[in-house]
DNA sequence: AGAATGATTAGAAAGTTATCGAATCAATAT
DNA sequence: ATATTGATTCGATAACTTTCTAATCATTCT
């Protein structure tokens, strides 16, 4: 949304719409736009510099002259997928989440282990908001916890060192 | 160009995006969006009004409420189409009548009139400028101006009148 | 008719942006 | 090396835009 917001903003001023069609026309340089546009090189470096850190010219360097020219595979796009807003990934990823934790846990205990490794995630990762960031544990502690959910303490230990959630060294673990 | 201009200015505006994205969805009304996006009536009835009279949006009253609606047309555009300026359609057009005339007119007098509509009165009006806005003219006085053009006053000066470039009422006449 | 509710307008404050001149930077040519 | 030429950056200014509050307008309901 942010980039789809600069991207329309780069293109609603006078200036830039008119370089753009000189570049639309010709790739060409700083001192030749602002002659042809009755501009200073100052102007037109602001508005190219501007449009460049947005992908939509870029430049390089030829004998004397610094070169720009668009990049025209931004103009195809319709107009309509400025516009929409993308659906918030966020969001339908927390509702999924949501679901899937609802799902296996009952009534505060992990019902049943998830076989979809995605699925088994989300539910690790919800166990692991039992630990503590920082605080080491040793191996006893770490099942107690785990046991409130699950019988199968020992599996779902060995889970969440896989999937990288917990580090052991020795006897101790601690969160990642 | 300036219609384009505004029409990107107008989309590069977050809240006017939002407004957008909204009506994108459903039909809605000014106090409604302006809880949806916490802001004041004021300010959504502002974008709302400026939105309308570029034709991206229309209303309707509807009970109580003024119904906001998106004109969707606008959006299936490309962008290219936005940026690209248009060939300049006065320029063509002044030199299309540059054209017509210096093929009709020759030494200054029309060597024929032209049996096409638009080319005759492209002269007509050529011819017309010898007559000086607001003034009075009679007849003859007609009749003198445009013989130093052509043999066959009284067709032009029934084509002027019949073309709308001059109005008579009795025996006068003036430039409309 | 008048009360209620939503829409609009006007005016002011705050923020953003385009533009310029002057100074500086970077590459090339002598 | 130094002069030249084009590009860029900086700081200031002027113009424009968004937003708000408060006041007014236009419909509908009692």
């Amino acid at each position: 949304m942010k980039e789809k917001l600069e991207l329309l903003k780069l293109l609603a001023d006078e200036t830039r719409l008119e370089i753009l069609n000189i570049l639309l026309r010709e790739d060409s340089y700083v001192e030749k736009i602002a002659c042809e546009l009755s501009l200073t090189p100052a102007t037109i470096c602001y508005h190219l510099k501007k449009m460049e850190s947005a992908g939509v010219v870029n430049c390089s360097r030829s004998q004397f002259y610094i070169i720009y020219s668009l990049n025209r595979d931004i103009f195809n796009k319709p107009l309509y997928e400025l516009i929409k807003k993308d659906e918030e990934l966020v969001d339908t990823e927390e509702k999924y989440k949501k679901e899937v934790i609802s799902h296996f846990f009952k009534y505060g205990r992990l019902a049943q282990l998830p076989t979809q490794r995605k699925k088994r995630e989300i539910v690790l990762w919800e166990i692991a908001k039992e630990f503590k960031s920082g605080e080491k544990y040793d191996e006893k502690e770490v099942n107690e916890v785990i046991h409130k959910f699950h019988e199968d303490h020992c599996t779902i230990r060995r889970e969440m060192i896989a999937c990288g959630i917990m580090a052991r060294e020795k006897e101790i673990y601690w969160l990642l």
